[in-house]
DNA sequence: CTATCTGCAAACGTTTTGCATCTGT
DNA sequence: ACAGATGCAAAACGTTTGCAGATAG
């Protein structure tokens, strides 16, 4: 576990067992599905420090915080630099590793310094186009 | 009042309010932003006619809920395409009528139909650059 | 007249907090 | 040893709901 040693916190069997849960994840879990998922191993888990454990590795850059789900949090441990597909009817998310060139007129940014973006595509995903 | 005539709800003196607030208004607010506003005239506001008149509003395409705030729905009144970018310091949210054109590699896509798509830009504003 | 809306309060789902105890380093 | 993490329960927060009474069309 050096890759998870050098992220300089205390690396508990929770955090660990987190860690593991979201390694290559990609389904973009809530905080009730990583306690869900986790709670099969640590059966007395917190909700506490699934949000603890999210905020220090959000701080560590470890995982990003998504705001794609109006009402929820959800996660993605893939911190690099990419965007979203979001079906609107099943709301399954895909990420899309495309980097796209955007120049925003000087004289529209009101004084702003841009430093990224993030990108929400929204459609139908294959099995929703199918049931019309 | 023809223009909001033309919207096929019941226009209820608190909607009248929600709808002169909302008008032209840059400032995306949240559900308690606009409650607060119309408070001042409708004493008896409460937020379950705030919520129901956002619903009803969304519903015929009159506000757009945004998903930029985590934690809590904030609605736009401009419901024409465009983005946003997001003072990541004080959190101000400026528009950006302008159309991006993205294309993304069909074989991506997974199979999605691609129907749109909404960017968030983020940076700091003129007035955190300069408070470093 | 009546389908719909209002306002209140209670319920809900998610996230945060306080605190006594425990544990990685 | 001790800074920092855990687990529990309570609180906080934004949003939704049920319902009796009011009202726009």
């Amino acid at each position: 576990m050096k890759e998870f040693r050098r992220l300089q916190i205390k690396l508990t069997p929770q955090r660990l067992a987190i860690l593991n849960f979201l390694r290559g994840n990609k389904s973009h879990p809530s905080a009730e599905d990583i306690y869900k998922a986790v709670l099969k191993h640590y059966p007395t888990m917190s909700f506490a420090t699934v949000y603890n454990t999210l905020e220090a590795l959000k701080n560590k850059q470890r995982v990003k915080e998504l705001k794609i789900d109006s009402g929820k949090k959800r996660y993605d441990p893939d911190t690099t630099k990419h965007h979203h597909i979001l079906c609107i009817k099943c709301k399954k998310i895909l990420d899309l590793h495309t980097d796209f060139k955007l120049d925003v007129p000087e004289e529209l940014t009101h004084g702003f310094e841009l430093l990224g973006n993030s990108i929400e595509f929204y459609g139908l995903c294959r099995k929703c186009r199918k049931r019309h």
